[in-house]
DNA sequence: GCAGCATGGGAAAACGTTCTCCGGAAACTT
DNA sequence: AAGTTTCCGGAGAACGTTTTCCCATGCTGC
């Protein structure tokens, strides 16, 4: 049984035939040479003829080409075979289908594209790995789409609108199919989003950028913090404070905004007891140590980052959480379950946000522009833990 | 100044001309019209020809055809002059330029792809990017990456070696340049590693993979454990207690077996004194619990999650941490600044890491095995924190 | 005056697919 | 039995680049 010489199969890398797969009726080959012309190494993959020709190391990947030969039909019916784009004689299926396994055929994906026009590939672009909240989502995101067949490049734009023009313009060089991204600023992400939406199916996440520029989903701000002001309120707290961030990030603003609207029901004054600093543990201690003196029986934080950062500072100046004052964060990172107390959160879900920004990518029809856009918002959830609330009744709910 | 139908330079969105870029001697063509072929409609972009002709919003990507056209010169021509491949007419030069600035000509990558065999493309693989230690290594791999170029193909496996060979596979279909991968598992990630790396250059990056199978490059953690113990023993610590992850992971076996070898020094006890889960906080809780009743004065985690857990539990048994016991852990995530008190930890080179693994992918010559393979090693760093000592002696350092 | 040689430019062949024609044969209609 | 449809298969044109030839031209050195 001496093969032509070509690599068989890679060892542990399943095969892959066509787009769809085979319905699964394999039927192991049992007549391989049936139809292969003339038996001894007559036959050689396109590629070689360089010096080392014999070499069983290096070898050419295997095209439709050598499939064809091996199978003694056309290149045009191997293709239907394996994308299975056309029905074809079942005899001939069988042939071309254990030349293919034999061979070790994988097909090119790059010729595919450039043929189909269509890569396969979503661009994911956010504005830095590193913030906590994101490698859940990316991760979500990934699944997501790695499920229907697409593969995801990834950009960090190191919280930097220029670089995330530039990256946004390498990815649509090459030519993606969509773009997923998390714009780094409300305002200045603005025009280079708004291009690359005319190009291709774009769809914002997490935040927005401006009205109209393209479809987006997020998490209801405004019912999560809803969420936390009920729950503040239903366990008694009467004086809370708002640590927010300050700038135009849609997140920003709308949790600001909820908080204002909401916090008059717990006390007239409240919607004016607000510190604005940005999203990091930084400004959380900063905030502390600046609103304690006040003593609020709350603090209502704009995300976790700020949260723990208050938590640990309050700690360090002798106040009581839950007792004397309670503490919420937003977004539920893995920190929130950590920190000390664990803090009582709003979580996202990142889950139904990937699989609806997935949804909205493959809805839009691919060329940009048409229709009108889409804003999904998702219903967060309230986590009660033990920063607002003492642990026993935690447990004990 | 009537321009042909064409769709003008995306606004905010650089072009960009050629994979070297031009010696910036622009000099902005005030003589456009000089070469151009028939000034009026004459010519139109390549794909046009459907219904919707003269539609503005909807344009046909731009091609070298087109500028070609539009310049009045060959195709080979516009690609030498855009690419830079071979040294072309100054006159002509500039009217090229000046036409491709003008239709706002984009190259298409993916048939540069295909003609050129390389996609520039790179693929990362890893475990789950939900582990907070990956995120700041996937920005650096990012970073230093689009920084030469190449674009960033991401897979999360979800710590599932099926999951993980699929992905590989997948992404050489795709053509990927080169493989980037942190193995899920030691033992059964190795078959389509090694495959995979006969294919393409790939670097193994934080774990192994068996030895010899491909390029890798970590840190070196025995000299990350030694650091840590011997910043113990330099502050009285005695009776050390290792709390480790089980399993041939290459970052588990070998911070065990330095523990091993260098505990002996502080007590010639203590090199039995190991417990081994997994890499997880909640099994940094439940070692807590197991291994405070014998009341070791250090405990030397594996991971900073781990150390995140025992150093939580410790504080609910009542333990005073740093005084009656220190508590250590390994990587520096970002949590590690936060926790209380603060973790003493061993910071990873994350930027060398990064760099090392993408000057090792670029040095090896593209196609798989020739050439032996390279271990690289980096030095970690101790980060001293109050887990270890009192906060105000390290305050005071 | 002519071989030799840079220099600048074009035609056309790849790269590996997919997909549109087209033709022949077999299977149905009237 | 002739027309019509269906089925199967092949040739070959795209897709948008890069690159290899090849041909002009003008210049140098003899």
């Amino acid at each position: 049984m001496d093969l032509p010489v070509v690599n068989g199969s890679i060892s542990g890398l399943p095969v892959y035939f066509g787009r769809k797969g085979w319905p699964v009726d394999q039927e192991i080959p049992l007549s391989w040479d049936n139809d292969c012309p003339r038996g001894k190494g007559a036959y050689a993959p396109t590629g070689s003829g360089g010096p080392d020709e014999g070499s069983l190391e290096t070898v050419a990947e295997v095209t439709l080409k050598d499939v064809a030969l091996a199978s003694g039909c056309s290149i045009a019916t191997v293709s239907r075979v394996l994308t299975g784009t056309r029905p074809v004689g079942a005899e001939t299926a069988r042939t071309v289908r254990a030349a293919a396994e034999r061979l070790g055929y994988r097909p090119n994906e790059v010729a595919r594209a450039l043929r189909s026009r269509t890569t396969g590939t979503v661009g994911l672009v956010l504005p830095q790995i590193t913030n906590p909240f994101f490698p859940s989502l990316v991760r979500e995101l990934e699944h997501a789409l790695h499920a229907e067949g697409r593969a995801v490049l990834l950009a960090d734009c190191d919280d930097d609108p220029a670089i995330e023009a530039a990256r946004i313009a390498t990815f649509l060089g090459r030519r993606v199919d969509a773009l997923l991204l998390i714009p780094v600023d409300e305002r200045r992400s603005r025009e280079a989003v708004a291009a690359a939406a005319a190009r291709v199916p774009l769809v914002l996440l997490d935040r927005g950028c401006g009205t109209g520029v393209a479809d987006s989903v997020a998490v209801d701000n405004a019912a999560g913090m809803a969420l936390v002001l009920e729950h503040l309120a239903a366990t008694g707290r009467r004086r809370p404070c708002f640590v927010g961030a300050a700038g135009t990030a849609s997140a920003a603003v709308e949790r600001r905004a909820a908080y204002e609207a909401g916090a008059a029901a717990l006390d007239p004054a409240a919607p004016g007891r607000v510190a604005l600093g940005d999203f990091s543990v930084a400004w959380g201690r900063a905030a502390a140590d600046r609103v304690w003196p006040s003593r609020p029986d709350a603090l209502i934080c704009a995300n976790d980052l700020i949260a723990a950062g208050a938590l640990q500072r309050l700690r360090q100046l002798g106040a009581d959480v839950p007792g004397e004052i309670a503490v919420t964060g937003f977004d539920d990172i893995p920190l929130a379950g950590l920190a000390d107390p664990a803090l009582t959160t709003v979580r996202q879900p990142v889950g139904e946000l990937a699989a609806e920004a997935a949804r909205l990518l493959s809805r839009r029809p691919s060329d940009g522009e048409p229709g009108p856009r889409h804003t999904v918002r998702l219903a967060p959830q309230l986590v009660v833990r033990g920063s607002s609330v003492p642990d026993d009744v935690v447990a004990g709910v």
